[in-house]
Formats: structure tokens, C-alpha cells, sequence
DNA sequence: TTGCATTTTTGACATCGGTCAACGTCGGGG
DNA sequence: CCCCGACGTTGACCGATGTCAAAAATGCAA
């Protein structure tokens, strides 16, 4: 039996489509990979030697500055694909904020069983053009939008991605939800800085948009506010 | 004989590769179309009803808030792809910056044929996947860049890509160039106000990096300068 | 439970870039 | 050739956000 067959995000990562005899190939080429919270699965300007599935927990893309400045230029969820296909290098590091689990495949290898089948690759196209439509309009909130309309953003992406990937069943945004960034990451992902995102934070709370239980969890009091905010 | 026989992006498009059949048979369901500087292709949020190569021409794609701020989220020079092909909605709006020919077809013509043309889709992919490699390395300059290293950046890159649209032959990055952009829209790509962007470039003339005969034209006359500057 | 390292919050202050307003310059059309 | 409108530059000022420093909270490990 390949693992596969126990995959999680089976029917909604890029293998969805495949066949049985394409699926136990692919499987044959991947292994599974446990990543810890924290550790580096794939580094900036490297050779671009793997790409996986997400199978389970959330990893971030950055870029960096050679003066240490930081950019989280993508989030990585369950059933996402990661690396650079079709290249020699990998424009981002890839970090897991959470413990995970990710499919790993050879890039040479995984590059050439995608040229083989149109299907793999007809998801993949799907998949990168929806992430661009995304980190788009991330670029409008980096460019455009001041500290309280980026936090506004965030929060309601957030209940909406974390939403997602918990429940099967489409039960919309997540009112309360437990975040994979600690408030350094949130600052890196939307260009502001720890102690802005702190301010932006605590004023929500003493507004009364938001609830803040613990340093990571968030309830969403006034959704309504916060879309409002968001612009 | 097909338009596609004298089609000066005929081997860089995502259309290289078709054999003489395929071709035919593409340019039947595509047309040329003219734009001339300022007017729009395609709207934000609209449906998806066209795609398009560039063969001449620059043209921007940008996403604007509902109050009216603008950002620039991606150029397109001759060759490249624009439009959302295999989405229902385009997330961004496309105008064209100087006046500009386009090969266009309809989405739903696109999209059929490229299913069935896996090669096409392919070359589609590697498109795409390039282009997510430049908008995230666009994230660091928009979310961790200041305005100097933008405009420094920016000036880079455009001696670049302009280089490339104009000669055939890969000489390098253009020394002196002409700028598709008003100042107003080099703010909307760096995500600054018209007034820096003017002084940062009244600052680099001062400074004796860049010579700026007149509105549009840029000479660089430091490089090591630039690359200084854009960290 | 206590102690300690890490993360987060808060405060005081500095500064970069935005805002508003005036002026200058360019270039096309009459 | 000149005028006019659009575009760009410059200056004065202001405020949002960054910087630096210290205190507080958190949570892990002994």
C-alpha cells in the first residue's frame, strides 16, 4: 500500500487527478518528511534541489537582505506545493512555523515526472496562478496600506486560511483561531516592525474588536470593524 | 500565411514550441489588437474574458483600493502573458503605459487549447513560476526597502528589462534608457508618494549617479552606486 | 514552585516619508 | 510662436512608524 492512500490532503493537493499506477510512481519518488517547528527545509538562492507537498502544519517563504531585513513573502498550508520547480534556484527559504509534515520529492526527478503528465502540471499551473494572485494583492497592503489596515488584513486572512485548513466542511471564517506567527513574523510578513504590530494589536483589544486570551490566540469580537479597518 | 509567420515574439512567447499545425490553429482563435498608451484591457475584479501576449509595448497590471490608492503589481514587456487564464475573475487590472500591440484571445478559447496542448501549458508554467519569483522578490523592496534602495533598485531592474526588450542581442543592461513610467506611476510601483520619488531622484542627480536629460530618460552613471544603494 | 530566557509590551524620542501648497518646466495645439 | 494644461520639483511642516531602552509577561525546565 503506498502512503498515499493515507495522505491527508490526498484529494486536494496537486497529485488529486492522478491514477492509481501515476500515484504509486509519484509515491516512489517522495518520501515523507517530518519538519520541526522552526527548522529550514529549503534555503534562499540554493540550488534548487527538492519541492514538496504540505501535508500537514504551515511553513513560511521568506527573502532576506544581506543586513538581516526579512520579508515572508508566502505562508505554506496543507495540500500547498513548495520549492521552485523548472529552475535551477529557489528564489525564498522555506521555514516550518509549526511542526509539519511535507511529501519531499527530487527536483530533477519531480521535474521530470510533471513533463510526463500534462494533468500534475495542469494543477501546478492552476495552483502558481492562484498563488500570484495572492501575493499581488499582498504587494497593494505592502505598498499601500498603513500599520492598522495591514493588522486588519492579516486577522481576517487569517480566520479565513485557518478556517480552511481545520475544518473539511466549508463552515466560513474562523472566529477565534490560534496563530502560527509569533508578533516578529507578523511584523516580517507585513513590513512593519515588532513594536508596531504590538500597538496595532493592543489598540484592537482596547477598541473591543479583537480578544487577545494568549500571545497566539485571537478571537474576532467585531468582524465588522475589523473589515471596515481593512480598506 | 498566419500573423504568427512575422510575430517578432514568436520564439520567446509561450506560442514557441507549437509546430506549424498548432500555430495555425492558435491564431485562428487570437487577433492582434492595437492600445494605445493610457487605455485599458482588462479591469480588476471583472470577469475573465481575455488573454493576451505582448508583442510590443509596455503595459502595467495594477490593483487599487476602493479610496483610490494604486499599486503597481507587475509590468509587462513583449512576450510576456497577461490576463487570468483558468479563473474566473482577473485580480488585476492591465493598462498599457506606452502605446502597445497585443496578440489577444478569448479565455475560453485559451483555455481550451491549452489543455489540450500540454507543451503550451508548460511553457505557461515556467512563465508564470518566473514571474512569482520577481513579484516576491518585489515583497522585500515594498515591504523592507526605504525609499532610496526602492528608487536605486528600481532603476536597476529597469536598466535590465529595458535592455532585454530592445536588443536581440544580450549586451548587458542598458547604460541609458527611456522610462515607460511618469513619475506619479514610479510611485505606484515603489509604493511611495510622486514628491520622494522626485527628490530621491533629484538626490541621485545631485549625488552624480544618474544623468536625467529630460522627463523619461535615465543614463546611469555610477552603477556600482546603484548597487550600493539597492542593498 | 521557582528561576530564567525569551517574547511581548510600553514609553520616550527621532526620523523618514507623507501632506499641502507654491512654483517651475515641458510639450502639444492653436 | 505662444499659451495652456499636465507633469514634475521644491519647500515647510507634520505625523506615522521606526528606534532604543526598560519593564512586564510568558512559559519552560530544573
Amino acid at each position: 500500500m503506498s502512503s498515499c492512500d493515507t495522505c491527508v490532503v490526498r484529494n486536494r493537493a496537486i497529485c488529486s487527478g492522478l491514477d492509481d499506477a501515476e500515484l504509486v510512481s509519484l509515491n516512489n519518488m517522495g518520501r515523507r518528511r517530518n519538519v520541526t517547528a522552526g527548522e529550514p527545509l529549503i534555503w534562499e538562492d540554493d540550488d534548487s534541489l527538492l519541492v514538496a507537498n504540505v501535508i500537514e502544519g504551515v511553513l513560511k517563504l521568506t527573502t532576506s537582505t544581506e543586513d538581516g531585513r526579512e520579508q515572508i513573502v508566502g505562508v505554506a498550508y496543507p495540500s500547498d506545493f513548495i520549492g521552485r520547480p523548472f529552475g535551477q534556484t529557489s528564489s525564498a527559504s522555506v521555514v516550518a512555523l509549526t511542526d509539519a509534515r511535507v511529501c519531499v520529492f527530487s527536483r530533477n526527478d519531480f521535474d521530470r515526472f510533471a513533463r510526463e503528465h500534462p494533468e500534475l502540471e495542469h494543477k501546478l499551473l492552476e495552483r502558481t496562478l492562484a498563488e500570484l494572485d495572492r501575493t499581488r494583492s499582498w504587494m497593494m497592503l505592502l505598498g499601500r496600506k498603513n500599520a492598522s489596515e495591514k493588522i486588519a488584513t492579516f486577522l481576517l486572512e487569517m480566520s479565513e486560511r485557518l478556517a480552511d485548513s481545520t475544518c473539511t466542511a466549508a463552515t466560513g471564517p474562523a472566529k477565534r483561531f490560534s496563530l502560527p506567527f509569533s508578533r516578529q513574523q507578523v511584523a516580517d510578513l507585513l513590513g512593519l516592525t515588532i513594536e508596531t504590530v504590538s500597538r496595532q494589536f493592543t489598540k484592537l483589544k482596547n477598541d473591543g474588536v479583537v480578544e487577545l486570551p494568549s500571545r497566539r490566540e485571537v478571537e474576532i469580537v467585531n468582524r465588522g470593524a475589523l473589515l471596515a479597518l481593512a480598506g
